[in-house]
RNA sequence: GGGCCAGUGGUCUAGUCCGGUUAAGACAACGCCCUUACACGGCGUAAAUCCCAGGUUCAAAUCCUGGCUGGCCCA
């Protein structure tokens, strides 16, 4: 009895822990090769004190696969770690727990509480991809708060800053009154409440002849009276077809303002009159630039009503609604309240409804680049899959103004600025140094317009996309800061998820351009988002987040990987459950008793092949060709299914059962050459399987190849396998062997017959003659006949398949 | 209001670009079988008006038009 190599029927989760260390040993991600062309991959850095759910470890387990696939691909990939941990959620967290706001105790102490929270909650992350095999270099990776990134961030700060792409405005902005800061368009979110809609009097100024004096306007901001500045209708509502060139009186401010046709106001809604405040929301402040009225500013940064604001000055924005409600009742000019549901733009972080207030902030020009970056991403970068552009494109063609990069917080990159106690100039240091403007001195002598001497640090930080937007260049400053002779942009690829796209791809895109004046980046990935099971994304206060961890150790990481690399094409959600993770399971274990199986069987020399055996080489020959095509879209979709269904449901079921006999050869009834066509024929299948599916399961790929194998120190060192181009000869006719095996299955099934249980007759098509040892030995058929059934007496079992048992 | 994407057995996903066998697979269900690699296995069974309505065509899940529903984005 030939004995197996491997004594165990599966491959344990534990069982990938020794392979972890072996990949750590051999140094296996960091063989390159000088005639290899290098290969750039800038990893999404996942915020620090983020969760990394089973959504996100899938996101970050295909793109290992692409950059393993790469990897075996003749490719030097260089694919460092990275982590964001600049920007808010720390400082929250910060603040939870010093149970303190971070304005109230000193600056330095408050940093070095969000710095301690990041190390903590980053090493469960980094512990949690090691474990699932991603072959990123952790020991090369970055952080975004290194002094190193935050140098770096600035340098090209003063870049741009230096040719004049940066500059300082008042201007209306999103504010966020909890985290007082200004956020992007992009930090936007919208969420449904409810709010009251009030009916409020407004008299006209010259009464006309009609009986009615005073108009109905319906608003549900009338704290914002005294800063409205116009009242329009919809032109085509003939109700108030009269009131145009007519003025209203505002209540309570008694200033006048203006009747105005507009099609932003809506029949339907409330009266049909819309006041516009500056400032109610983003139309008012469209509709404001757009009919050139003068703004009025209500409330100051706390979100507290200022001088203005008259009676309501000093109140929150909560205390004088209620106010200016209260007061309007008492002039009987409140004629109506009615309860509806808003979509109220929110922080995106904290979830406070924001206000729109004129703030001075640092603003990077965009506007003039978004021609050149829509041609260069139509043009120059390929997007996987190829209609995932037009998330790009859509929203370069919503971008209106420009991106404001300064921000009122803490615990990020410092605006590398200090203004002239004497003049007010602004100057900026020499780009190389990380600067803390807030807490060291200017470093160079005086100022460049008035040679005054005394500075004041800006204290602000910069938007946190500002230093992730440049995290491909920093990969490449890191990778040659290691010696890697690494090409400049653009980098090989950059993947992610659709959800960031107006951020993070955009912003690199811009960015990048305007550094390099280059595309960032050739291939970009846009991977869909990892849902429950129910298509809701995982959110801590819906209860539905499930992590990684108890599935990795339950199932293994190649499980988790197959699931991850075969649960959705490229582009769509993928939905985690867990009995698909354990159906990938499965045939990590089929695989590995595929592979006992085989290895019983002393290695042979190929010698000339049976039909059967050509028949499965061309076979796996189709198969080499999709996994390729399938990676190089950057997509481990089809190749994981491809290679799934070809092992067993071909290969196992099929091929092996058929050539049982001839690789036992138990009383050597076929000749030895014969038997070692099959034995070589099964070697050379598995091998090509192994490497097939090494970068999707990386674990047991590389355990089979060590004990069977072992021609490199690694199966990750292993080329791809290319197509051999090999004739289709008999593929067909496999076809057509697989239809006759379910055939008699399912006969000998129906007639309650063991499947080991002897035909004394068969007939069958002639074509299928050159396969006849093998049909004869499967199913135990006695004699057997082509084309006609020599008698009667036959039964049909299937179109040209007669049986008489 | 506009844009993009999706809607296929109980569940999830392929197939749609480029129309053509009996719409494929996984999971779940059911039945039989521990056949010498694997019971985390094998074999089999049942299960889909391919969102709806029109149109084009010899032929539509697939192309066209309109609608409905859901998601995301923008106003």
């Amino acid at each position: 009895m030939l004995t197996p190599l491997f004594d165990k029927k599966t491959f344990e989760p534990e069982d990938e822990l020794f392979i972890l260390d072996y990949w750590k040993k051999t140094n296996v991600y960091r063989c390159f090769n000088p005639s290899y062309e290098w290969f750039v991959i800038d990893i999404p850095p996942p915020y620090a004190t983020g969760s990394m759910h089973v959504g996100g470890s899938a996101h970050y387990v295909q793109i290992d696969v692409i950059a393993r696939y790469f990897r075996m691909n003749k490719k030097n990939v260089f694919f460092p770690w990275g982590v964001d941990r600049n920007g808010l959620p720390v400082e929250l967290m910060a603040e939870k727990k010093l149970n303190k706001k971070a304005t109230e105790i000193p600056r330095e102490i408050f940093l070095e509480q969000c710095k301690k929270i990041l190390d903590e909650t980053e090493s469960r992350i980094v512990e949690t991809l090691y474990r699932l095999g991603l072959s990123c270099d952790f020991e090369n990776g970055y952080r975004t708060d290194s002094p190193d990134y935050r140098a770096f961030t600035q340098e090209t700060f003063i870049e741009v800053w230096k040719r004049g792409l940066v500059y300082e405005e008042e201007r209306p902005v999103n504010w966020c009154p909890s985290c007082k800061t200004t956020i992007a368009d992009a930090e936007l979110e919208k969420e449904e409440r409810n709010s009251t809609l009030f009916y409020i009097k407004f008299q006209l100024e010259s009464q006309s002849s009609n009986t009615t004096n005073y108009i109905v306007v319906a608003t549900t901001r009338p704290e914002l009276l005294g800063a409205c500045g116009a009242i329009i209708f919809n032109p085509d509502d003939n109700r108030y077809f009269s009131l145009k060139d007519s003025y209203a009186i505002v209540p309570i401010y008694n200033h006048k303002v203006p009747i105005i046709p507009h099609p932003y106001a809506k029949p339907e809604f409330g009266s049909g009159l819309v006041m516009i405040c500056s400032y109610g929301d983003q139309s008012d402040i469209r509709l404001f630039k757009e009919l050139r009225l003068k703004p009025k500013v209500l409330l100051n940064e706390n979100a507290v009503m200022n001088e203005n604001s008259g009676p309501l000055f000093g109140l929150n924005v909560e205390e004088a609604r209620k106010k200016i409600v209260s007061l309007l009742e008492e002039e009987s000019l409140l004629l109506k309240k009615e309860v509806i549901t808003q979509n109220v733009p929110v922080c995106w972080r904290c979830s406070t409804p924001v206000e729109y207030i004129n703030v001075k902030e640092y603003y990077l020009k965009q506007i003039e680049f978004l021609e050149d970056i829509l041609k260069i991403s139509k043009e120059q970068i390929k997007f996987f899959p190829p209609e995932s552009i037009n998330i790009l494109i859509n929203w370069i063609n919503s971008i209106t103004s420009d991106w404001p990069i300064s921000r009122r917080r803490f615990y990020g990159t410092e605006l590398p600025i200090w203004y002239c106690k004497k003049c007010g100039t602004p100057n900026l240091p020499l780009p190389g140094n990380y600067y803390q403007p807030w807490k060291q001195p200017y470093p160079l002598e005086s100022c460049k317009n008035c040679e005054g001497r005394e500075f004041e640090g800006e204290t602000r930080t910069f938007d946190t996309w500002v230093d992730s937007s440049v995290s491909a260049l920093y990969v490449l400053r890191l990778g040659r800061k290691l010696g890697y002779p690494l090409p400049d942009v653009p980098v090989g690829m950059r993947p992610q998820g659709i959800d960031i796209v107006r951020t993070w791809l955009y912003y690199s895109l811009l960015r990048i351009y305007q550094l390099t004046q280059k595309p960032a980046f050739k291939y970009v990935r846009l991977s869909g988002m990892g849902l429950d099971e129910h298509r809701r994304a995982m959110h801590r206060h819906l209860g539905n987040v499930i992590y990684p961890e108890p599935i990795v150790k339950k199932y293994g990481a190649d499980a988790f990987r197959l699931w991850a690399a075969s649960e959705a094409k490229l582009g769509s959600n993928y939905l985690f459950s867990e009995s698909r993770v354990s159906g990938a399971r499965k045939f990590i274990t089929k695989l590995w008793n595929i592979s006992r199986f085989i290895s019983q069987f002393p290695p042979c020399e190929e010698v000339s092949l049976e039909p059967i055996d050509k028949a499965i080489l061309e076979k796996l020959d189709k198969l080499i060709q999709v996994c390729r095509l399938s990676f190089e879209e950057l997509d481990s979709f089809e190749a994981a299914r491809a290679i799934r269904y070809f092992t067993w449901n071909i290969f196992a079921d099929h091929y092996i059962e058929a050539v049982k006999s001839r690789a036992y050869n138990k009383n050597k009834e076929f000749p030895d050459v014969s038997s070692k066509s099959a034995i070589s024929t099964l070697y050379r299948v598995l091998y090509t399987i192994i490497c097939l599916i090494a970068p999707i399961t990386p674990f047991i790929s590389e355990a089979i190849y060590q004990k069977i194998f072992h021609y490199k120190e690694s199966v990750h060192l292993e080329e791809y396998p290319v197509p051999q181009g090999t004739k289709k000869e008999f593929s067909d006719l496999f076809d057509k062997f697989i239809q006759l095996n379910s055939a008699i299955w399912g006969y000998k099934k129906k007639k309650l017959l063991s499947l080991a249980s002897p035909i004394s007759m068969l007939c069958i098509p002639k074509e299928l003659r050159v396969f006849e040892r093998e049909i004869t030995s499967m199913h135990k058929v006695k004699e057997i006949f082509y084309d006609m059934p020599p008698s009667n007496d036959f039964e049909k079992i299937d179109e040209n398949i007669f049986v008489k048992l």
